[in-house]
DNA sequence: CTGGCGAGGTGTAACGTTAAACCCTGCCGC
DNA sequence: GCGGCAGGGTTTAACGTTACACCTCGCCAG
């Protein structure tokens, strides 16, 4: 029925009289191509249609004009917001940005990040929740690399964090100058030395409590596996309607705060009357939710903007000494929690 | 400093002693290999830290493994779901899914439609709210693709559609039943012929309108430009300030619902007792908010199951019979409309 | 008039795989 | 005793670009 072969750079130098060569010069601008060849070139170009086939230009010069982001689930807010934000700041450069989803299991985030797959973009950047540092370690690759999150990780790396530990004392801090005395922290846990994002946020809160003269509660502690809204929700229900005593609650994202809030209408709590609820991540949505919800903000497009310059940086010299950003963390005042006395 | 040269097949063969097809052989499972080769191979492999450059294979095979879906932003919840729900799915089958953002802007979405960028994947899902029919017909390519949307596409391309008019029905209906007489339309516009998803849903609102005996009035249809929910809000909020009299609100979208239950509440009414609101899309938060938003359920795992199905059937064989698929509604009913009295 | 240079252009050899054809060796059936 | 075939492997030629070296003018300076 059809032909397989789609049109190729020798159909249109054959076409145009000239060699491969020249419309490679073409259609790349380079240099030394006659004012009127180029136009009969592109001419011809137009007429069949010809798509260089990007597949072929990136074996034969290894870059792809693409940068990946690995996020681990793209239905998490935090991350497609980071998304659309990575892939508005890259249009302009003329690169592109591609997403994978890396499930956040370790073991599809590893496949994500065989070599034969971090070698498709020209750079990489890299939330990784799933992988410890001896993962992380491992990789060997020359393609550039951002990690982009909240855990410890090797020093060759460059990196940008959030003030994980500075953004969940603020909020504490704020919870309990508004009266709060008895503060849960959703989604948190303190068992291990991990430095990941849910142990980094309990550790601010500890942090929070212990200059405030108030005890952390073991109990105040409920981790989370899903960090799903619906979790989180569940989880601060029944914990309430089980009677634990709570005035206060920092969700370690925004979601789960949400989560929370829902939960604790569940049980019968109002917010911020009976229970004040702070998140963390200041998500869009988090303005619009009611009552709005009070949030750390972890300054996203600085933290895009450093993701983006560190990444260019390494294009242009691979040997680029890493660096290590921790982005500023401001609190975000809503309904969620009381205006002051 | 380095090499710039990562580990390739001829490496691997030559530490192993075979030849290079033999290599192949082995890390692709074909036979006519002996045991012990595969063994040395394997382990040489190992040592080396071999691994595939894609890039190579798929200018030889054409085949990319690789699935792309296409949205407009990433950061709109409804598409950031479907990426999620699409690589769930794919997963099993040894596909991997990227997304990519064309930014709604027909520009950005031709680019990211051409023929190179296409070329890149085995399938491709496009949800293209940017382009409109003649776009869509100009796009000529090998690649499979599903058009996953709202709008009118040229018959040759496979698609899934969901029941816009039907579903905005549904929602419209169940305000009317439930006591709303001045019922605004946020997001809709029916002023074009189009059959974008505004449209279309306008168009279910005004069918419903009329099938209840109330003429639909055009004040009551508020157009907006971005569908984000501070848009949303702001436009409810201004107009309900300005006097507008209205006692339900159908949102295009559960995110410009949920913007205008904050409107609302900006303009001091309350949901639902002054004004109920439906959604559509059924987001995953839509449950959480509050109060719990009514809303529209396309089917999500229904549409996804089928656009896969499409997709595989082209796969398998390309010159298959397109396929168009409506999905089925159901509304979800939660707090933001009344209980029957 | 010679040498040099810049503009315009071409030919060839990769980039790292894999499809396809082919080549051995040993063994089995008749 | 030989044809045939299966198993285990190799060789060669792509896939569609681009880097690089090279070639040929025409023209200008000396």
């Amino acid at each position: 029925m059809g032909k397989k072969r789609t049109t190729q750079m020798s159909d249109v130098a054959r076409a145009a009289g000239v060699s491969v060569m020249t419309v490679s010069n073409v259609l790349n601008g380079r240099p030394n191509v006659g004012a009127e060849t180029r136009i009969r070139v592109l001419e011809v170009v137009d007429e069949l249609g010809y798509e260089i086939n990007l597949t072929a230009r990136r074996l034969r010069t290894g870059r792809t004009g693409t940068v990946g982001l690995i996020v681990p689930r793209f239905d998490h807010q935090y991350y497609s917001e980071l998304a659309a934000r990575v892939s508005d700041a890259l249009a302009p450069e003329g690169l592109h940005l591609v997403v994978e989803q890396s499930g956040a299991t370790r073991e599809r985030e590893l496949s994500a990040l065989s070599l034969a797959r971090l070698q498709q973009y020209d750079g990489v950047l890299l939330s990784a929740v799933g992988l410890d540092f001896a993962d992380l370690d491992r990789i060997r690759t020359d393609v550039p690399i951002v990690l982009l999150g909240e855990q410890e990780v090797p020093d060759r790396y460059h990196s940008i964090k959030m003030g994980n530990v500075a953004g969940a004392r603020l909020a504490t801090e704020h919870l309990v100058a508004r009266g709060a005395r008895r503060v849960a922290v959703l989604g948190g846990r303190l068992d291990t030395p991990h430095h990941d994002m849910a142990s980094s946020r309990a550790q601010g809160w500890a942090d929070a409590l212990d200059a405030a003269g108030l005890a952390p509660d073991p109990a105040l502690v409920i981790p989370l596996e899903s960090f799903s809204i619906a979790e989180a929700r569940a989880a601060i229900a029944e914990r309430v309607a089980g009677g634990l005593a709570v005035d206060g609650v920092l969700g370690v994202t925004d979601e789960i705060a949400i989560g929370a809030m829902a939960g604790l209408r569940d049980a019968g709590r109002s917010v911020p009357d009976d229970v004040q609820v702070v998140g963390f991540d200041n998500l869009r949505i988090s303005d619009h939710v009611s009552p709005g919800l009070t949030s750390v903000d972890p300054g996203h497009d600085a933290m895009v903007a450093h993701a983006l310059r560190l990444l260019r940086r390494q294009l242009e010299d691979r040997g680029a000494a890493p660096e290590h950003v921790v982005s500023d963390v401001a609190l975000v005042e809503r309904g969620s929690t009381r205006r002051p006395k």
